[in-house]
Formats: structure tokens, C-alpha cells, sequence
DNA sequence: TAAATTATTGCAAAAGTGATGCCAAAACAG
DNA sequence: CTGTTTTGGCATCACTTTTGCAATAATTTA
């Protein structure tokens, strides 16, 4: 994974410090995201999944302990790193902030060269097959690697066959597969099945993931729609 | 074993000391991680698996000396080094220091030079191989070195071939990982072995180290949840 | 346009298939 | 010789596919 393609999301009521942060991160490459209160931060944090999240502890609105709180709760966000901003000598901050489910916190003031290398640090855990393959569509979530969609929060396991279903339609939202499209791409070429293998799993996806998601087109095939 | 690998763990109340010797420590490339007293410090010894600890003797909560003892009670970390930082003329300290369990001490105040190049020769003691090649999952510790793991406290001592196969699963926690990716990893890709050979290596580590730790994804293969 | 015809899809239950769990015993390695 | 690894045989269970029919939409015909 590439410097450009990692995602810094800072979470500060203080425009000053999404300012000198900001700049210093983006410059050394990282792709940066801001939110000015802890439930824009949250909001947007489940929005765009990214690697790491610098999150001030005084905030209003919500707080930068009750946002991780929150953030750490979403599956799609389990294994992103969280590291709080506080004023030196706030003890209590940072117990709570670990029990939250932190993995580091900056002290303030900022010394760009220490936050940088920290960032740094943090990020080097990730080595590049560590983030997760994930396809991410409307309240949908796909994971291939692990096997797994998160829907609206909630995981949700599939059998082979409907996860390769869904891979597919939701691989391009709106988009109409024809029948015998999905046929070569989920049961294979050589493999022939009936017609209305098709059907029976469309159906079972639509009982677990609703009914609206997928569309009919008569004639031609289905297509997802998010 | 690189510079920018190493861990190490700072253990003081006084905020001053944490960022002195903290930027110190860093600049020179170490990964640098602070508690403010005995018990924070000791939680983050555990969790975090440092190669050395720097320990001020003073401190509230708990003291130096406890915390010591604390950590060289647990498994993972009987090889971490442990230095104490002292004021000068506490003798007393010294000796109970060592009683504990400590490999040497600093004396306060603290020159930066003098820090660095102790804190060097401390970790010259490791060669590259000597430091634990450790890897943590949620409640478990596995250590390449030692061939042994670690779980939930108690030391568990696998065969080798159980062992290689749960360091793989537990090496990308949730990621699935398909019956020809475990063959050509553990057993090797000229080796040919039948089909259960995975399924009863399996079911050994569930007897071992619980059921719930490692899932089926039928058709695809298994994946280590912690 | 309305009715009848035909094609297409939805659905539920049943049948089929294959992958996995598990055991016990053989083969192997130290 | 002891503990580890591999194998083969079943049993089981989950998923996949089939099948038959109902519902719906498109098309034709009166």
C-alpha cells in the first residue's frame, strides 16, 4: 500500500490544529480527512474507513473518548488505529482513553517532527497485504478476505456461492448482469446448472440483505442497487 | 532486528521526564511508548511486549519496584530489559531494584548523551536473532523463537507442525485463509498431502486452545479469530 | 382494448453433493 | 520407543441444485 493511498482521519474542535496537522501529514504524503467534532468524526470515520484516526480528547458535542468508544464498536473500524490528542497532564484522559480502546495518544503542544514520526510509527504495523481487500457499497461492506459483509453494521456470514453473487453485482452498482454473465463468472463455464439456480440464490440474498437491493430486469438479469 | 523496531517503554509521572527523554529516545529512532505510573506502565508492558522499560523508582499508585516485579512475573516479558531511573544517592533503591528484577539504572538528572549510549548498550546486548520475535493476538502470545505459545497466562507447547499452522492463521487475525494457501505455506508446495491432514491439525489446536478460536468457512477454508 | 397465450421469474420444499469433523490406526521422526 | 504426522474411512451437516408450481409480465389475438 502506498503512502498516498493511506487515509489520516483528524477528528479537533480547534480549526489552528486541523490546520498545522493537516498541513504536516499531507506533506508527507498521507491522504487527510478532518472533522471538527467528535459525531462528525464518527460520521465520517464510517464513511471513509481510514487507517488511522487522531482524535481530540476535549471536544464538544461528543468527545474524542465516546466517539472512539463508538468507532471501536463498528466492525469495519475494528482494526483501525486511534490515537488521542490531549494537553499534557491530563492523566485521566489517557487511562480512559486506552480502556476506550486507544492505541497511543499525542501530547500537545505538537511538535510536527514528533507527530510525524509517531504517525509513522503507528503506521508501520500495517504492512501492505494487512489492509483488508474491501469493496464498499452504499451501507455495504464486502470483505474478501475475511470472508465477511458488514450490512448496515451487522455482519452477516454467506455461503460460497451468495458471497460470489453478491461480489459480483455489487462490483458495479446499477450495473445489469445478464444471466449468463453471472453464470460464467460465479458457477464457471464449464459447469451447467439450471435456470433457475440463479433465482433460488438472488432470492436468498434478498432475504438476508432486503428485498430492495436487487432488481429484476426481466429478460435480461439483475442488477444491485444501493 | 531494525532500530525503528524496537520498542521502548517509558514509565514516569513527571510529564517533563516522559518528553525529554521521550524525544531523546526518538529522535534516535526508537519506537517510543509512555505511562505516567506503575500500574498504566505495567498494563502497557503487557500489551505491548517492549525490548526495554525505563522505570522511575518514585512514583504514585505504584512504585517502580512493584511494577518490576509485576512484569517479570509474566511470561512474555522475562527477557525485556529493565533499567531504573533514579535520583542520585538513592542507594536504597538501587538495591532493591535489583532485587526485583532490574538490569541496571539511570541516575537522575538525566543527560541526554549519557541516556542514549546506555540505553545503546543495554540493547547491544541483543543480536539481531536475541530479540523475542513475538507476535500478539487478543489473548495470545506466540514466539517464533521459543517455539512456544502463550495463552491467556498459562504456556502451551505445540508440535511443530501445529505450530506453523497456528502462526499462520493467527498472523492476519480474520483473514480466511483457503486450503492451498495453509498447504503451500506449512506443509510446502513439493510436499503432497491428503485432504484431512489440514482438518485434524485443526482440531488439535481447538482442542488445545478452544473452539471458538478458529472458524470453518466451508469451501474456502479456515480463519483464527481472537 | 380485453382476453388469451406464452415467456419469464419467484418461491418452497426436496434431493443431491461435497466438504469437513472425527476417530483409530499406520507411518514416520527423533 | 515415544510422540508427531499422515492417512483412510465413515458419518454428518451445510450448502447447492433441482424440480414443480404459482405469480407476474410481455406478447399475441380476437
Amino acid at each position: 500500500m502506498k503512502k498516498k493511498d493511506i487515509k489520516i482521519l483528524l477528528v479537533d474542535d480547534e480549526p489552528d490544529i486541523l490546520e498545522i496537522v493537516g498541513y504536516n501529514l499531507s506533506s508527507e504524503g498521507y491522504q487527510i480527512i478532518t472533522a471538527e467534532n467528535g459525531q462528525e468524526g464518527v460520521k465520517k470515520a464510517k464513511k471513509e474507513l481510514p487507517h488511522l484516526i487522531i482524535l481530540d480528547v476535549m471536544m464538544p458535542e461528543m468527545d474524542g473518548i465516546e466517539a472512539c468508544e463508538i468507532i471501536r464498536k463498528n466492525p469495519n473500524l475494528k482494526n483501525t488505529i486511534i490515537t488521542f490528542l490531549t494537553a499534557r497532564g491530563e492523566d485521566y484522559s489517557q487511562v480512559a482513553g486506552f480502556d476506550a480502546g486507544a492505541d497511543d495518544y499525542i501530547t500537545k503542544p505538537i511538535k510536527p517532527k514528533v507527530l510525524v514520526s509517531k504517525v509513522k510509527a503507528l503506521l508501520r504495523r500495517f504492512k501492505e497485504e494487512d489492509v483488508a481487500d474491501t469493496l464498499k457499497v452504499g451501507s455495504l461492506v464486502i470483505n474478501r478476505d475475511e470472508y465477511k459483509i458488514v450490512s448496515k453494521g451487522k455482519e452477516i456470514i454467506l455461503p460460497r456461492k451468495e458471497f460470489e453473487l453478491l461480489s459480483l453485482l455489487a462490483s458495479k452498482p446499477g450495473k445489469v448482469f445478464k444471466r449468463d454473465e453471472i453464470l460464467d463468472a460465479v458457477w464457471g463455464s464449464e459447469v451447467i446448472v439450471g435456470g433457475r439456480t440463479i433465482d433460488v440464490h438472488i432470492r436468498k440474498l434478498r432475504e438476508k440483505l432486503g428485498d430492495k437491493s436487487f432488481k429484476t430486469i426481466k429478460g435480461v438479469g439483475y442488477k444491485f442497487v444501493d
